[in-house]
DNA sequence: CGACGTTTTGAAGCTGATCAATCTTTGTGG
DNA sequence: CCACAAAGATTGATCAGCTTCAAAACGTCG
């Protein structure tokens, strides 16, 4: 069930059947269901488990004292938050969900067997981390720097290639699942401006927004507008030469 | 000579003798020294070393096409650059030198073998690099939801207590050797308004600032002008239990 | 149908940007 | 030790982008 996850993954290295199936009980072992607005945890909690989304929308955020909200980032289905997390001793943000969410708690100990295990998950996990890593970075970049309409336009230049990465757009298309006060709380701007930069953006034809799909006519088109380079995502196949290939047949489905 | 980084890796974990050699040895393996605006590494090279600065403060920065530059992160002696680094192919953004700079370069075997040998260091290690990236994401919530002067308060507020963590402040002071020009391309403000923002800080008597030297009268003072929790730093001795105590008088120096 | 959440629109106001000039400090060479 | 150049800090004036507030339209779901 953690194939979100396992797609995700792929793209940086294959995985053989045996790191799959690790993956599949380390994900299996414990599955909550939440609805949006609903914590996962919060700000000052106890950090216990790697929280893994197998399905819907969340979110990392913070609140000021004063209630202005930062959304930190998005978490999409076969998204991991932080694997060493439990180094620290309490959260510093909280993680909230913006759809209903299902999702699987992985204990310390299970993630430390796999990764004992399965050198290649290993690696693959470190990849996604530091792709994490990245992203964070470019949205710091993307709010200190960019205007609107390109702030907008990248954030979903971004979620595009995101979502389709582990397996979640049809041609030009995929869901915004999110209003668009959460996107204002993520880029930083005011709901009533987002909502007229979306009309900027649909205006100059650079993207369709209908309900909650959205489709991107001409991705190139809307990075170039963006100023979005993809380079941030790590999308080279780094770790081809971690392809597994230790059992005929292995990797190729 | 990697007094800083010390330093600060024992802010979660204390070190014994044969741990503090170990990272003293590694940090004189090659070392290099550059002068400001020079870069340590760019965007698109192969990131074959992580970088331990030993004094003067870098950053990590990203240049638009059309010129417009973001800092994304000040590194400050002590701070190590992305310990798993290597794990990707190339640099997604540049480090360069803010003041004159000296660093050490360390191999990824030489980490290696040190993590492998010091669970301790390891440890800390994991811890600095959590806070790392949680000092990014404040960053996040600092541009998206804080004004001006709040946005520069946070900063000055967070630059102190990493220095004073270092061992760089003295008393209520400590060196701000960046330009109002730098500062703004952090906070994504124009070098015009962090002058004016600098003079409003210095109107309300929150700082002192006399040519590179800042003071901070009040910190707390300072942290409730702009919204400063500095439970994201996570300065908490966390690592307490892991304190070396393998030999006697260890840890005591 | 009615209610609530969300999107859309309008008008007014503020924060911070831009441009351009001047002042100050620092560093350098004579 | 002074003269000069270059970098950085400061100031003023104008302008643009985005916020705020408020109301209306739209959708969706019990």
């Amino acid at each position: 069930m953690p194939r979100h996850l396992i797609s995700k993954l792929e793209q940086f290295t294959r995985l053989s059947v045996s790191d799959k199936q690790a993956l599949e009980t380390a994900a299996g072992e414990k599955r909550r269901r939440i609805g949006p607005r609903e914590d996962i945890i919060r700000e000052g909690d106890d950090p216990a488990f790697v929280n893994l989304i197998l399905d819907g929308w969340a979110c990392r955020y913070k609140q000021l004292e004063d209630g202005r909200r930062q959304i930190i980032s998005f978490f999409l289905p076969g998204d991991l938050c932080d694997t060493h997390i439990y180094v620290l001793r309490e959260m510093d943000h909280s993680i909230g969900a913006l759809t209903p969410v299902t999702y699987a708690e992985i204990s310390r100990e299970t993630l430390a067997r796999v990764t004992a295990e399965h050198p290649r998950i290993t690696q693959a996990l470190w990849w996604d981390t530091l792709v994490a890593a990245a992203i964070q970075r470019e949205w710091t970049v993307n709010l200190g720097q960019r205007t609107a309409a390109e702030r907008l336009g990248h954030l979903l230049c971004e979620i595009f290639i995101r979502l389709r990465g582990v397996g979640l757009t049809e041609g030009h298309s995929c869901v915004l699942p999110v209003t668009q006060a959460d996107l204002g709380d993520a880029m930083g701007l005011s709901n009533v401006h987002i909502n007229r930069t979306l009309q900027e953006l649909r205006g100059s034809g650079l993207i369709v927004l209908k309900g909650r799909q959205l489709t991107i006519p001409s991705l190139a088109a809307l990075q170039a507008a963006s100023l979005f380079n993809p380079n941030y995502l790590h999308l080279d196949r780094v770790g081809r030469h971690l392809d597994a290939n230790d059992q005929a047949g292995d990797g190729t489905d």
